[in-house]
DNA sequence: ATATCGATTATCT
DNA sequence: GATAATCGATATG
């Protein structure tokens, strides 16, 4: 069920005021926080090893850029709270608000080690697990892939508060302390100027982030 | 009203 | 490496 002695017991939820900062901050620092996703034996969870930072009105790769819509009201609200959206019409992404009311700057989560519930992320993802970390990193390892993994998706999940844990779908610390960070190009970005901003953030000793090897090596 | 393209992924060659 | 899948946001007529 469990990886390493992962205890859900152990993790404490971050606050909201963790995420009421610049998004480059939060970025850097969520990463090795644990997002989890339901409760009992419904749990699934797994270690932030890749996100990246949107910069809202000053990015042009941002939902947010050309102002508030529906689909990205919620990074315009309060820190803390879960952007979902659909992309390619199939694939959900999700992401944390941050800042303060009326920014809408936003970090992407973009792969997971799993740490528990990993039969069901398996389940949910059409993937054998065969006991090597190659199969494991199948899981999680891209927005698309983690948000199947743990079965989060807009209408059941967009707008939640990640800083209530009985929210069903919250971040905490369980202690874990990242050796080194990396930072490159985001993914999927083409136009410049923001093609080339290093506003992606990867646990530069994990196994489990998506991109390309070459992307990866600093 | 219609066309284009995307913060992606699986499945080809 | 190339392409299809498939919806919604955005651009264009």
């Amino acid at each position: 069920m469990s990886r390493d002695g992962f205890e859900i017991g152990r993790v404490r939820a971050l606050p909201q005021r963790f995420y009421a900062r610049d998004a480059v901050a939060v970025a850097r620092e969520l990463l090795g926080k644990v997002v989890v996703c339901g409760s009992g034996r419904n749990l699934r969870a797994g270690r932030l090893v890749e996100v990246e930072a949107y910069m809202g009105a000053s990015d042009p790769a941002s939902h947010a850029y050309r102002g508030m819509t529906e689909r990205n009201a919620v990074m315009f609200g309060p820190p803390g709270h879960a952007y979902v959206y659909l992309i390619y019409g199939q694939y959900f992404c999700m992401n944390v608000s941050c800042e303060r009311e009326g920014v809408a700057n936003a970090i992407l989560f973009r792969a997971l080690e799993p740490l528990a519930g990993l039969p069901a992320m398996a389940r949910a993802r059409g993937v054998v697990l065969d006991g090597s970390e190659r199969s494991r990193a199948q899981l999680t390892s891209g927005p698309g892939r983690m948000c199947t993994a743990l079965g989060v998706t807009r209408p059941r999940h967009n707008g939640r508060a990640y800083y209530q844990p009985d929210s069903g779908l919250w971040i905490g610390d369980d202690g874990y302390v990242v050796k080194r960070i990396r930072e490159t190009p985001r993914i999927g970005i083409t136009s410049q100027p923001a093609a080339s901003w290093l506003l992606r953030y990867i646990v530069a000793e994990s196994a489990y982030v998506s991109g390309p090897k070459w992307l990866n090596r600093g």
